[in-house]
DNA sequence: CACAAACTTGAACGATCGTTCAAATAATAT
DNA sequence: ATATTATTTGAACGATCGTTCAAGTTTGTG
């Protein structure tokens, strides 16, 4: 019997990429089909379907998501600092030529008004990501500022994925965030300013 | 001569509603042929292509969402009251059992990686609005402040335009906002808490 | 009423969609 | 080496996409 020819876990960032930058429905499988190389054939026979396909990409970016936000908090000197940390990558992936936002918060607004399985799945790990800064903000603050608080940031975080589309939009980003979170040991102040 | 025999306004009208809920390319023209009663060749035409009837609505809609704005603040006993106002409608909205999130922003995610004219059109109209912000706040506040806020206000509502798919998200979207927007006159706190 | 212009109709077009499957090929077991 | 099984191939399918247009109908004009 022969093995798998392909690396699966290629194909699957390859699919990310696609599905996170066109969305489900202007992705087409002939794209990728280009993408990946595959033949459609291998495709359907690994993964079943496009919604398979997608499926799989989708768990494997939310699981990286999370991974990301736990390294940086772990090796953060505090909670505040690991955050405002995050924020600002997020901020400098805007300037990115090709920024895409977030493949969860796209996916829940492409696919909201038919209330499908990936709409759920979006849902529940952005959910997970609000409890993820909640429970870690809850080695800081008591209990219900630390859900004030998570919730405020992800209020933010959503804000700024979102606000990255616009032209020039970092240092409106920045203050904007400096003026809602003003709670976080940001590194400095902005000079000659108020 | 014959003059045109359908309401042009309530074609138009059902359009956004079709493209906000489903987005552009899950909308198809058979569903607007469905939605409106039109025939094929009316909608072309009047409308000439999928894109044309696409952009008259996504113009209409935005036309509506700043006056609607306006309307608001101008009415408002203070800038703070009014902003305090649309930001309740807002959460409020997000009972709805179809909510949308904003057609603007739905638009501008779905089809930034083609960077065709849509894209560009609905970050002008988010960016307008933002203006729209700033200048009704410059009349309170100094021009430097009146910029921060306005930043700030943009971050907050993106935030609730997405946040507002989770569950039962209106509690915790109203104390990010209490907390995040702590300028704002709102109402009351919220009773026994802090 | 007759004519012309404006508008509506809806079947049909080519393109592309997601998907299938019989045949070819490659890898393993005997 | 041979048989068997796993995998790949890629042409082709039916469905649906956005769009067209010749024919039919309605409306305004003279």
């Amino acid at each position: 019997m022969a093995k798998a020819q392909f690396d699966r876990n290629q194909v699957v960032e390859r699919s990310i990429k696609l599905f996170w930058q066109n969305g489900f429905n202007a992705s087409s499988m002939q794209q990728v089909v280009k993408n990946t190389g595959l033949q459609p054939g291998s495709i359907y026979l690994a993964f079943g379907s496009k919604e398979g396909l997608f499926r799989e990409a989708l768990e494997e970016y939310a699981r990286k998501s999370k991974e990301c936000i736990r390294k940086r908090l772990d090796s953060a000197p505090s909670i505040g600092d690991g955050i405002c940390a995050l924020l600002d990558e997020m901020v400098e992936d805007s300037l990115r030529r090709n920024y895409c936002s977030c493949f969860l918060i796209k996916t829940q607004l492409e696919l909201a008004a038919q209330r499908n399985e990936f709409y759920d799945f979006a849902a529940a790990q952005l959910a997970g990501i609000e409890e993820l800064y909640r429970s870690y903000l809850a080695r800081e603050f008591d209990a219900d500022l630390s859900r004030k608080r998570a919730s405020s940031l992800m209020l933010h975080i959503f804000g700024v994925k979102v606000y990255s589309y616009q032209r020039d939009s970092t240092a409106r980003m920045r203050e904007g965030l400096h003026e809602g979170l003003p709670w976080l040991p940001w590194p400095q102040q902005q000079p000659g300013n108020v």
